[in-house]
DNA sequence: CGAACGATTGAGTAAAGTCAATACCTGTGG
DNA sequence: CCACAGGTATTGACTTTACTCAATCGTTCG
């Protein structure tokens, strides 16, 4: 079966056989949500831990103009609320943007596995490190990138992010945004980014196909966008050779 | 000893004497560090865990270019790099903003921590998660406010978090960045940082003195800001009915 | 076919940036 | 005590980026 946490864990971090056993019990019942709905809202206290297993969700926070800022964009493998439980409230939302499957993980669960198991423990710190380190580099999109770049910096996280867990291939990825959604997640109105992913298209740096991207030259893009891939520490740390470029591994891209 | 992490974790998880205790020999000795030096740099790897303990500091990032982005405010009780051996290399880089001192922890403390006293275990989780509450807030103000109120919502979180540690006093509180900095937080120019705190203080809601700032009236400046204070988690979870309004303490503000 | 939603385009406005000059402030050497 | 240097803050004038309003176009689906 599909795994994506798997994929993703056992990509930076060495697990054992137990731990990656561990990690395919985690994945029970999935359940399915439709496109934009929420998962969780502002406000929530949940009670179990949310992973998406299939499609695209977004972290959101909603302004008192109505506004919309997405905060995030989750692939699967990634948790909605991996502890939140020691915060009490959610202090944001999650929403599906593309139809997806949701394990519901039992809180218990995730509390006997980091009790006990310290490499999955420690894949899970990964991961949260991780997710605090792409907050960062959308922080420095926003604030200091024009929308043109910061729009290819996230076509170029997401392409990597997404090959990570071997959802890209022929150079080409799924991605359910309206242009309404790449506005909230890159701070500027829709009116702009129509115009800005044009140009993007124009330059030949991006070719969107319906709800599919394609990228046929990463390096062009990552260089346009002024992309650094460090924050994504996707590669093992004990090899500090590579990292410095774009990783293009040599495997079959397409996850089964 | 004042003890600003045991005073921020205090306040939001219950702690036994014996983990104030523990959480007490961890402040050890304290390394003065200069202004504006860097603590860590991007790319280092470090080999401790440093703490602040007085001062101001902010991680930034680096673009291409030459401009930076400030992309959080560490003030005393904050962690540098809680967990990052974990990542390998710094993805970002430290630099004090005032005079600071800082704690330099061995990994294997916080690992004897994290391994046998579940509650400290708790409560640096809480900090973590935080922090990326934090971030996420830094991107709904990037991309969703206007200048003068985003530098008035930075005012807000500062007299928050500074005020859950003890460092508000008289409505006061020290902030020791030039207007470059606060630019580089907020992710606009000097000269437009310039006028939007010219404006700030002619609206009478923030009063600079010289490294110091004032708030009259927090309420009015969270009302200007379209400040939620929600994100910060200062109240405890398992009281819901605040929350939802700044938290006037009735305390001393005034740490020792 | 037409409604509904999303994408596109044009025209005018507002927010923020750049460049450049000037003012202020603080510490040092004379 | 004062002049000066260097950093910081302020202001004016002009340009660029991005926003708003408004209309049009395209696609999908009942």
């Amino acid at each position: 079966m599909y795994n994506p946490l798997l994929r993703k864990l056992s990509r930076a971090i060495d697990l054992t056989a137990e731990d990656e056993k561990l990690l395919n019990e985690v994945i029970g019942v999935q359940r399915g949500v439709e496109a934009r709905q929420d998962i969780i809202q502002e406000g929530d206290r949940p009670e179990e831990v949310h992973l998406i297993v299939q499609g695209f969700a977004c972290r959101y926070k909603l302004l008192p103009n109505g506004e919309r800022q997405i905060v995030a964009i989750l692939i699967p493998g990634d948790f909605c609320d991996l502890h939140v439980a020691i915060l009490g409230e959610m202090d944001h939302g999650i929403a599906t943007l593309s139809r997806c499957k949701v394990v519901h993980i039992p809180r218990k669960t995730i509390d006997e596995l980091t009790r006990n198991h310290p490499r999955i423990t420690h894949a899970l710190w990964w991961a949260t490190l991780v997710d605090e380190g792409i907050l960062r580099e959308w922080i420095t999109n926003l604030g200091r990138k024009p929308a043109e770049r910061h729009i290819a910096s996230l076509m170029c996280e997401l392409y990597l992010r997404l090959k990570s867990i071997g959802l890209v291939s022929d150079h080409t990825f799924e991605l359910p945004m309206t242009q309404q959604e790449v506005a909230d997640a890159v701070g500027i109105s829709i009116v702009h980014a129509n115009r800005m992913l044009a140009e993007l298209r124009e330059r030949g740096l991006v070719a969107f196909q319906g709800r599919r991207v394609r990228i046929t030259d990463i390096d062009e893009l990552v260089a346009f966008a002024g992309f650094n891939q460090n924050y994504l520490h996707l590669t093992r740390r004990n090899n500090p050779e590579n990292g410095q470029r774009i990783v293009h591994d040599q495997g079959r891209e397409q996850g089964t």
